[in-house]
DNA sequence: CCGTATCCGCGATGATACTG
DNA sequence: CAGTATCATCGCGGATACGG
């Protein structure tokens, strides 16, 4: 896809093409887009975190959302699990070159977002 | 927010925050995080459109998901409405400037993926 | 052309309990 | 601590029909 940040009506004619094929860019998306993919990807900016740090952080998630939702995003190459072999075990994890790369607009349009709403009370 | 673009651990920390509020970012987050919000934002960088044009864009949408999701990103702020009283009447959508910052990185996430993974087959 | 209204299945989600 | 297993539910999203 064309190398430029400027949004030309070619580029918006190629991305197009994405929404009817299988491409596997979309079930990327989808995890990333997800109930709580952004919200992991966001909390691992600037730290990797334990398993029951990113459950703290993200108030709500249930545990079963959580594995869910750091296996697909472990599988798609966003996050790195570090299983430290110890009594108990502690699995760290964190953000991939590739997850750092996502995360980024990520947190852009988070900033943005929160930004224009006059955000916290 | 901190006005700055490196992320910091003070930055994330303020992050996590509003995970645990009823930040009305939430929602935002949410509308935009939704099944198709993304993909209405994506098609509407650099042209406006019809609705029918959004559909056929979006394959797989639905109207009714299509008419809903507009009516959020509408109600967030992120998409004008433009009604022409013809008969039959034309409506047109666009993005507010609130939608092109957000549409941005939404736009580098998505290139950055299909750029990844190698797509366009 | 641009929607809204209605019905309904099914998968995502959450609560709870249990294991290594 | 770091999960898995199981089950109940709930609302998203699709199909269809209809209205302005």
């Amino acid at each position: 896809m064309a190398g430029g940040s400027q949004i030309t009506q070619a580029d918006t004619e190629t991305r197009y093409e994405v929404f009817h094929t299988d491409c596997p860019a979309r079930d990327v998306v989808d995890h990333i887009t997800s109930r709580w993919g952004i919200w992991v990807l966001i909390s691992l900016q600037g730290n990797d975190l334990r398993f029951y740090e990113l459950r703290e952080s993200i108030r709500g998630i249930s545990e079963k959302m959580l594995a869910q939702s750091l296996r697909a995003l472990v599988q798609d190459g966003l996050i790195w699990r570090h299983v430290e072999p110890t009594t108990p075990p502690q699995v760290t994890y964190g953000l991939t070159e590739f997850g750092r790369e996502v995360g980024e607009p990520l947190g852009e349009l988070f900033d943005r977002i929160t930004q224009r709403l006059g955000s916290r009370p």
